[in-house]
DNA sequence: CAGCTAGGCTAATGCTCATTAGCCATCACA
DNA sequence: TGTGATGGCTAATGAGCATTAGCCTAGCTG
């Protein structure tokens, strides 16, 4: 006996569940891994091979969890869109004020972009891999969470508070600049999550004109809490 | 008659020139073809087929004119790469003080990326997808151009003329939002080239907390040196 | 007008993949 | 102890693709 298959091959019968693992485990263990290749090389050079053997398992044993390459891709970037959204709702509760609504915004969208930073690398990256239900989806929902702070940057505008040429180029500046620091944040690098979300918190207060006590502006670093 | 061929198709032999087209144009709307589909399916997506169809020949048929499909992405990348550190060392020439520098360098990153969006677009998007050899030497490349921009500021700011907490990251924040000007810009837009452009500077200067004239916003120009 | 070259074309070639089929061992549970 | 479900595995299957081979015509050159 041993490998009972009757291949010629010489790989024993791994044990089904090496740790006690719930089906869900094993599931999330395979997004995690699709999710960290998807990022180093990229979603179309990626075999579901690649992906199985980052679980210990063969390509086609996959497809007993996941129902295919694509829907792997779908949820990763769905769920990206989804969370930040999420996010940026949870920040803005209870947040008075446009300056402080803006600082909790860009502070959660920078959190999220260095926490999470391969979902977010992939979740914009592979836009065009996304075949046509969810990419539309997913451009609607992306526009959703973009309208959040042109509108925000809109009314600090209004209110007096935030002097900008243009809402839509400072909103689209300050996304940008999150989404690029999930291109080059290393968790061991120079600066801690909550230090960058800060500094960018700053950034962003700056770009849009705003003043306020933290940031004086000459001798900046200075008052900061 | 007519198709010479002798295959079972329709299609009669295009003349090999349907204009006075020397091999170098055909050349350059090969890579022009390319780039467009680069950008709009990703080069993992693009087939040579798609690419000869949209010169008007077969797949095979590019061979007579490129080496290969690598050679037509890494030739995109590293244009763009090269052309994005002369138009710096260009922008910058002649330029007095760190914050004229900054503001020519930032307008400069800003034009070639709304100018040239799809080579920007692929440039940033398809780095997964060159091989060995080429991508490291573009990454190379990038880093040469990014630290150009993390100079200006540390000079800067040694300067008193800029106030950042930390340079790398205002160069960072810089750079990215220029780079995402590349995925939303539109010609026919809300804004020319020029105007986006110097829209940048200013948040540019904002960002790392120049005083200057052109922008008083709130009070601004009180500090003003 | 002979012949060379440039630049098309079709038809292989030889991969690489995602996905499916079909088999089997382990295990929880009756 | 028997049995069904779960989750592995190998071996197709079928498609798509970059690239190569080999052929052919038109047009320039002499």
């Amino acid at each position: 006996m041993g490998s009972a298959q009757g291949g010629p091959y010489e790989r024993p019968h791994r044990p089904a569940r090496p740790e006690g693992t719930p089906a869900a485990d094993r599931r999330s263990a395979i997004r995690q891994a699709a999710l960290r290749l998807f990022a180093v090389r990229g979603y179309g050079a990626t075999t579901m091979t690649d992906i199985g053997a980052a679980v210990g398992i063969r390509g086609p044993s996959l497809y007993k969890h996941v129902a295919s390459k694509h829907e792997l891709l779908a949820e990763i970037m769905m769920g990206t869109m989804e969370r930040l959204i999420a996010d940026n709702t949870a920040a803005v509760a209870g947040a008075d004020g446009v300056g402080e609504r803006l600082r909790r915004s860009v502070e959660a969208h920078i959190r999220y972009h260095a926490r999470h930073r391969l979902e977010a690398f992939v979740g914009n990256r592979e836009i065009a891999s996304l075949v046509q239900p969810e990419q539309d989806r997913l451009l609607q929902r992306r526009s959703v969470y973009e309208r959040r702070f042109r509108e925000l940057i809109e009314r600090g505008a209004a209110e007096g508070a935030f002097h900008v040429q243009s809402a839509r180029i400072a909103s689209y500046s300050i996304l940008d600049m999150g989404i690029g620091v999930a291109s080059w944040f290393h968790e061991d690098g120079e600066y801690s999550v909550d230090q960058l979300a800060y500094q960018y918190g700053d950034i962003a207060l700056r770009i849009v004109g705003a003043r306020h006590p933290d940031l004086p502006g000459e001798g900046g670093a200075t008052g900061h809490a």
